[in-house]
DNA sequence: ACCTGAACACCGTTCAAGT
DNA sequence: ACCTGAACACCGTTCAAGT
């Protein structure tokens, strides 16, 4: 999918929709319809994701990628015109992981719904989501999930103009708070994060009172998440509150 | 100041807040005091914050840097431990500028006052905005903007892991807003700029009208801002209108 | 105290080949 | 159609020296 879209100054291989070889899709069955060589672009974004999933996106790197295939760094360059494609093709599954229902209940309700099924689908996989803000237009699915939130704010009143700079914030701020919940990155081993939450609460805990005092108090929080699911709704009601009153509707 | 808080696993050069020498400090007429070599670590923040700027944080190389001042690479290594450590300064040289004021004013206009003074601090400086997130406790300028913020939400009525959970969150959403601002990235000179914004608005006004009509009818606002200071002020209004609502202030 | 020089282990990527 | 091999131009960083 990604393939279609002709991201100015990325080249890219070839193809439009229809006449792509290697198909990005989600089946892990997929095998039997995609895979030529010992390699199939499905597979390498499955890769991709777990490792960005497990070590970060630092950790993601062609050679990585090839060595898990246990191929060579080149091959990866069959199946993706540059490391932006690969970085495309996960922001693309993570979008289109969202899901935007059936187009039936009314406003309100709807669009909470929306923001909920987002933060649901980038929410296991905070490393990748940071790739989906600037991505948003640039695959089918992102387009997909671009074209139901602006419906659901013209729906609401908004203008058009003010539908598309507040459908990409509005966005792009779920997918900080999936990215910036408090705490070391989800990427260390249980044993080391427990020892980082402890350092920085004693960090923390260490700073002038007369100064710091609130962050002394927060300090518990601050160091860690106290509660994820309620953090999320928390996050998640701000910015549909946030929304709700700019569109003037009093619920 | 940067130095002072000691980020787990960076190791660091030495130096609580009083004995380090080389100091970061914004303004310009500091050669007198710190400067003793031809580098200056005043000098290679601005630097630095010069080159993100001006063509995004991927230009921002050590090497880079070490070149621009004359120097050998590993001259830089004197004055930061690492590249995390000129990140770090960075961070903490735009938390610096964020005006806190004088805690005067009564609760509601306290935040606002504050939110709008956040975003004027990082708008000018979109990629490196993006390095406050992370580290915004790790710096004495992201600490007093830590606590003046929680101060606020307290005030507001919010308990004390909810103004963390929040606090946290609306900074960071703020930090999205400049950074995800619609459009190419302001690195480009004018004349490609403009070349993007028409293929960008050609990609978006060419979709299935079936499947993307709402995408079709934005593609203008989707691929250049139409107005910085209304995109900057509605979107810090949602953030505000979100936690209000949060805070069971009607107003 | 402040900087240089040489070297190392990585990156992404190009280009020309293989099968 | 799919992958390999060698090479290039970069990175950040260490270590040992210089002055």
């Amino acid at each position: 999918m990604y393939e279609s879209f002709p991201i100015p100054g990325s080249g890219g291989r070839a193809g439009t929709l229809a006449d792509m070889t290697p198909r990005t899709t989600t089946r892990s069955t997929t095998r039997s319809s995609g895979a030529r060589g010992t390699l199939s672009t499905a597979a390498l974004v499955d890769r991709a994701l777990a490792i960005a999933d497990a070590e970060g996106l630092e950790a993601l790197t062609i050679r990585r990628l090839a060595t898990e295939h246990g191929v060579t760094p080149m091959a990866i360059y069959w199946h993706f015109s540059d490391k932006e494609a690969i970085l495309g093709a996960l922001a693309e599954r993570l979008l289109s992981q969202v899901d935007l229902g059936s187009d039936e209940p009314a406003p309100p309700e709807a669009l909470e719904a929306f923001l909920r099924a987002f933060v649901t689908a980038i929410r296991p996989h905070p490393a990748a989501a940071s790739l989906v803000v600037d991505r948003l237009l640039d695959s089918e699915a992102g387009l997909a999930v671009a074209d139901h939130g602006l419906g659901l704010l013209r729906e609401a009143g908004l203008d058009q103009d003010r539908a598309a700079e507040l459908g990409k914030f509005m966005l792009s701020a779920l997918v900080t708070l999936v990215t910036s919940e408090p705490g070391p990155r989800r990427t260390l081993e249980p044993r080391e994060r427990a020892a980082e939450v402890r350092e920085r609460k004693a960090q923390l805990s260490a700073l002038d009172p007369e100064r710091f005092s609130q962050v002394i108090a927060s300090a518990d929080a601050l160091a860690d998440c106290q509660n994820e699911d309620r953090y999320f709704g928390i996050g998640t009601d701000l910015i549909l509150a946030g929304v709700r009153a700019l569109t003037g509707a009093g619920r």
